[in-house]
RNA sequence: GGCGACAUAGCCAAGUGGUAAGGCAGAGGACUGCAAAUCCUCCAUCCCCGGUUCGAAUCCGGGUGUCGCCUCCA
């Protein structure tokens, strides 16, 4: 069965058909590192990580672009503000950015080009536009001609007609059309700048997508994404200046994820309301933002508190606990069959399937994370009465929540570990207290544990253990 | 004005024709010296009205509501 991907293209689900299989090649648009990013801009990177770890999961073999928008207006007045150059604006938000979606396990894009290590492509790129009449130079600036490409509007679904509609027009453009856009900006006094055959200036934002894809993809990219803002014009764009440079799609699919909410309000910078994910992973448990942000359908809205990240926390503790205690189990497990074996294989192979259903249509995390709930109950029920435990039935249903945090990444499993001598000989001394009826010494041990960060629990099998 | 999305229990959230996954919170029960963890049970007829159908949360029409894009905000 194939991989269905909603296209915003076709406003359809269609099975992914890759150009060249087993190669997806697959380009992301990437933060402008002017500011910290926040917890919006996380959910687009999040999803699209998980996106690219299930096409490998797979058996696709992914080439994953993501570049840096480390050129444009916004870099400029932050720069100036700061009283900084923007190069140094640059590099301090990109390592900002780098930390930041570390913590949030996001794993980093094979390739992670900025535009300004791209001028002479996107010039190139220009230059190609120019000569196939899609662009037109005025007064130093280069802009796109929207009127020469009639399919400009495809992506969003609208009439050119119906845009002007909507457009404002500046006083003093430069443009034929209040759709057309700029290229190529000519210098103003104070701000960087490269040499053009048009003069001294700077890209202009839609142009270096476009120039980055062709110069590491070389052809139509399998998958585009981004986030739904990015649809218009920003999208729309980069689509009409591929095809007006080199006469071919630049995507087949294009992927958008859904705003993120603040408390039910559009994160703003005028309604104070913007939580970068440098201050959250202060406050919270990354692996729990992760978890809240997979738990919604990547392309509805989402809505952010922090009361619903704790609520996601306490989810993903249930899983959390049950991989420990599977773990634990496996510290007693005999290679035997002990006779209740069959539930649980049975449960095993049917999520499994489940998994795979959900994720391939269209990237159902949500209901994939109802797989891995149901799989849970089925592993707490065989190790409660399972005893004694079959390790390679153990090690098989673990094997699973490795491959879906392989996906995911929403637990820590970490491999099974020796007692530390110390608190062995503490264990060992609270369950002799605890056999002789002397509580209060057995609740102190386990109180002084507690401080360390290990919590005990009493079980039919003897006491385990585990971190806090 | 144009285009579009969404509306499922206290909260989060799947489900696109056959009589509502999962999680959080809550209630009751089991287990436990207590606890922790866990298990069991309970907790919705799917915004409203009409239609199609043997049958609709799921399709169609009409409402109502919320939100988004049409302004280089992911």
């Amino acid at each position: 069965m194939a991989i269905k991907i909603y296209n915003t293209l076709t406003r359809r689900k269609e099975d992914l058909n890759p150009g060249a299989p087993p190669l997806v090649t697959f380009y992301v648009c990437g933060p402008t590192v002017y500011d910290y990013i926040h917890i919006g801009n996380a959910r687009v990177f999040i999803i699209f990580d998980v996106v690219r770890r299930y096409l490998e999961y797979r058996g696709y073999d992914v080439k994953l672009v993501q570049n840096y928008t480390d050129i444009d207006d916004k870099m400029i007045n932050r720069a100036n503000e700061q009283g900084i150059s923007v190069p140094e604006l640059a590099e301090r938000f990109i390592q900002a950015y780098l930390e930041d979606v570390s913590a949030l396990r996001v794993r980093p894009a094979d390739a992670t080009p900025r535009a300004t290590e791209h001028i002479d492509d996107i010039i190139e790129l220009i230059e190609r536009l120019l000569k196939n009449g899609f662009a037109y130079i005025s007064d130093g600036d280069v802009y796109y001609d929207t009127a020469k490409y009639s399919d400009y509007g495809q992506l969003s679904h609208q009439k050119q007609d119906d845009l002007l509609m909507g457009a404002r027009v500046e006083p003093g453009e430069k443009k034929r059309s209040p759709l057309d856009f700029v290229l190529w900006k000519q210098k103003k006094e104070g701000e960087p700048s490269w040499d053009s055959p048009w003069g001294e200036g700077r890209p202009g934002w839609h142009i270096e997508c476009s120039a980055m894809s062709t110069h590491f993809m070389d052809d139509t990219l399998d998958i585009h994404a981004g986030g739904a803002d990015l649809i218009f014009p920003h999208h729309e764009n980069e689509i009409a200046q591929t095809w007006g440079a080199d006469r071919r799609p630049l995507a087949r699919y294009w992927m958008h994820a859904g705003y993120l909410n603040i408390e039910d309000q559009k994160m703003s910078k005028s309604l104070g309301n913007v939580r970068t994910v440098h201050e959250l992973v202060k406050e919270y448990d990354p692996l729990d933002l992760r978890f809240l942000i997979l738990s919604a359908h990547y392309r509805s809205p989402l809505n952010f508190s922090g009361e619903l990240v704790v609520q996601a926390g306490s989810g993903r503790q249930r899983l959390q606990e049950m991989v420990a205690n599977m773990l634990n189990a496996l510290e007693d497990a005999g290679e035997s069959a002990g006779g209740h074996e069959e539930k649980l294989e049975n449960a095993l192979s049917e999520a499994r399937s489940r998994f795979t259903g959900a994720m391939d249509d269209d990237f159902n995390t949500a209901d994939a994370f109802g797989v891995l709930f149901d799989l849970a109950r089925s592993c707490n029920i065989y190790l409660k009465e399972g005893h004694p435990y079959n390790r390679p039935l153990l090690e098989e249903a673990l094997g699973f929540y490795r491959e879906m945090n392989e996906i995911f990444e929403i637990v820590d499993i970490s491999t099974p570990r020796g007692l530390d001598d110390e608190i062995n000989s503490m264990i060992a001394e609270r369950d002799q207290a605890r056999a002789s009826k002397d509580f209060a010494t057995a609740d102190r041990i386990r109180d002084e544990l507690q401080q360390r960060g290990i919590v005990l629990e009493d079980t039919p099998h003897g006491t385990r253990w585990k971190k806090k």
